[in-house]
RNA sequence: CGGGAUGUAGCGCAGUUGGUAGCGCACUACGUUCGGGACGUAGGAGUCGCGUGUUCGAGUCACGUCAUCCCGACCA
């Protein structure tokens, strides 16, 4: 496999160009031929698959059951939410045939003109229309209510500038679609899955986020209110890393879902949809990454732990031996090791490729420091190593997985908070927010502000936050008094 | 869809006044190496994005076209 390891770019020099070769170097992910998508490579769908398995069962623990809902919305599925159509129309991919035929001088294919469909047919950008056409049947009585599905699947927006993992017109999410006999009950489902994300993403992937609700003009289309989780890049810029909508009744009416409740009259039923996706992949990156590459939290890390062996080609058994020793005693600990012994590559070679690849350990097994009982320890947070003893070495790397898992989120909580700022100076905020950051502002409430900040600045209304007190203010670009205050930064 | 740029080997690039294709990395083989990204020798690999035109002759000039990237608008 060939990969050009050297010259990454500094991340002070162009941030956005170091993600891009991080991500393509570090063997995660690369741009397809196919517009705007994007192949994920076996070292990345590890990642991603890992984040899966412990999101998956996180929401099996409050009653949610997988289910899998089709790719293909028929057209006028989509069109019943006035709101979430209009939302969605300027993204969709639309199936218009379902035939192909040889042209006419049979070295190549064309369209059959003949097989046109006669509604066409779109490729899910989110699913809760079919599946909300589905939920019909399923609902009669509040005795079946409610209904938790989650469904793991790839979606489709046709995007029209696309970054990997961050936006790409094809990605892998999660979408769960709860059904609920009450408006309390759904609210209460909303706010709980949110919870979930902002407790998957400080404890797994090690990335702080602040929890909030979205302003209207950033609300999930059809949505009666959008819960959100921002996390702020090493650029400081926002990046909105999992969303959770109390959608009222506005899909129940849409598709007549209704059921009798417990005093026989009929009621619409009450919607939740909430979702994250590759896109954390990207927040994983951007949060701890430096110029030596990827830096993985020891909860998401495929391999936690590489041993690389150093010696003569007579010493090797000698070292095979010890290693899967070590090998052995780490599996017991429930640690994913990696013993790589591959004579075709260098010791520095190896150093590199797995400092760039994030793995959080490396151990380096050389005869000399073994006569010692001694082995190399590399932590890759902070690139420190040191000599320790082989005896009780398990144990001892098991408790530093858990302090490099610890260390990284107190880095990403420190960067966060150096860059957090109250602000209620126009004048100021445009000056500073170009650098980057989290303003805390006093906002009126109105649209009128919130378009002009976003023209004046690019920035946007990230959500109120629920972390940071509610003061009383005026807003700083109408002067009129305020409604919120609220987090405001550029995002991705 | 606006503004800018670029298409030459897997990747990154050079290619002069038009004269028949080159460099670095990667790849293959052999040898020496192996404590922080090794070196030597020998190899393989290209319809120069596509089309038309000008010309004895086009990677190079003209026109067209397609694609990609960056900056906007849109967005998880």
């Amino acid at each position: 496999m060939a990969i050009e390891l050297k010259n990454l770019t500094k991340r002070s020099e162009d941030y956005s160009k170091w993600y891009n070769e991080l991500v393509v170097k570090a063997d995660l992910a690369e741009q397809s031929d196919v517009r705007g998508c994007m192949v994920i490579k076996p070292y990345g769908y590890a990642i991603w698959e890992k984040m899966q398995k412990v999101l998956d069962d996180m929401f099996k623990e409050t009653g949610v059951q997988n289910a899998y809902f089709p790719l293909l919305i028929p057209k006028s599925f989509l069109s019943r939410e006035a709101e979430h159509v209009e939302g969605f129309a300027k993204e969709c991919a639309v199936v218009t045939h379902y035939r192909l035929k040889t042209n006419e001088t049979h070295d190549g294919v064309i369209v059959d003109p003949a097989a046109k469909l006669e509604e066409e047919l779109i490729i899910r950008p989110t699913s809760e229309t079919i599946i909300w056409n589905t939920y019909k049947n399923w609902i009669n009585s509040y005795r079946d209510l409610p209904i938790l599905c989650n469904q793991w699947c790839n979606v489709m927006r046709w995007e029209m500038r696309t970054r990997l993992f961050l936006r790409t017109s094809e990605f892998l999410w999660q979408e769960g679609h709860t059904a609920h006999a009450t408006r309390e009950e759904a609210e209460k489902r909303a706010k709980l899955m949110l919870k979930i994300y902002a407790k998957f993403a400080e404890e797994y992937m090690a990335v702080p986020v602040i929890q909030g609700v979205k302003s209207e003009t950033e609300r999930f289309a059809g949505a009666l209110d959008t819960y959100t989780i921002e996390a702020m890049m090493q650029d400081g810029k926002a990046l909105q890393s999992g969303t959770s909508h109390f959608l009222g009744q506005n899909f129940g009416k849409a598709f007549d879902v209704q059921f009798l409740n417990k005093e026989n009259k009929p009621e619409y039923a009450w919607a939740t949809s909430w979702g994250v996706s590759t896109r954390l992949m990207g927040a994983l990156i951007m949060t701890h990454s430096d110029d030596n590459g990827l830096v993985l939290p020891p909860a998401l890390a495929p391999i936690q732990v590489v041993i690389i062996p150093i010696g003569k080609s007579d010493q090797m058994p000698m070292l095979d031996e010890k290693a899967a020793e070590i090998v052995e005693s780490l599996k017991t600990l429930g640690v994913s090791v990696k013993y790589d012994n591959a004579d075709n590559k260098r010791p520095g070679f190896k150093f590199a490729d797995y400092e760039l690849k994030g793995v959080p350990v490396r151990l380096v097994l050389g005869a000399r420091d073994l006569e010692k009982g001694l082995v190399e320890v590399m932590r890759r947070d902070t690139l420190e190593k040191e000599n320790v003893s082989i005896e009780g070495i398990a144990e001892y790397i098991k408790n530093l997985l858990n302090d490099i898992q610890k260390n990284i989120y107190k880095k990403a909580v420190d960067y966060r908070d150096a860059h957090i700022y109250e602000c209620d100076n126009y004048e100021e905020f445009k000056e500073k927010v170009k650098n980057g950051g989290f303003f805390l502002c006093h906002w009126d409430g109105t649209e009128e502000t919130e378009a002009k900040i976003k023209e004046d600045t690019q920035a946007t209304i990230r959500c109120v936050p629920y972390m940071y007190e509610q003061t009383p203010g005026t807003d700083m670009v109408s002067g009129k008094p305020a409604k919120h205050r609220v987090l405001i930064a550029r995002a991705y």
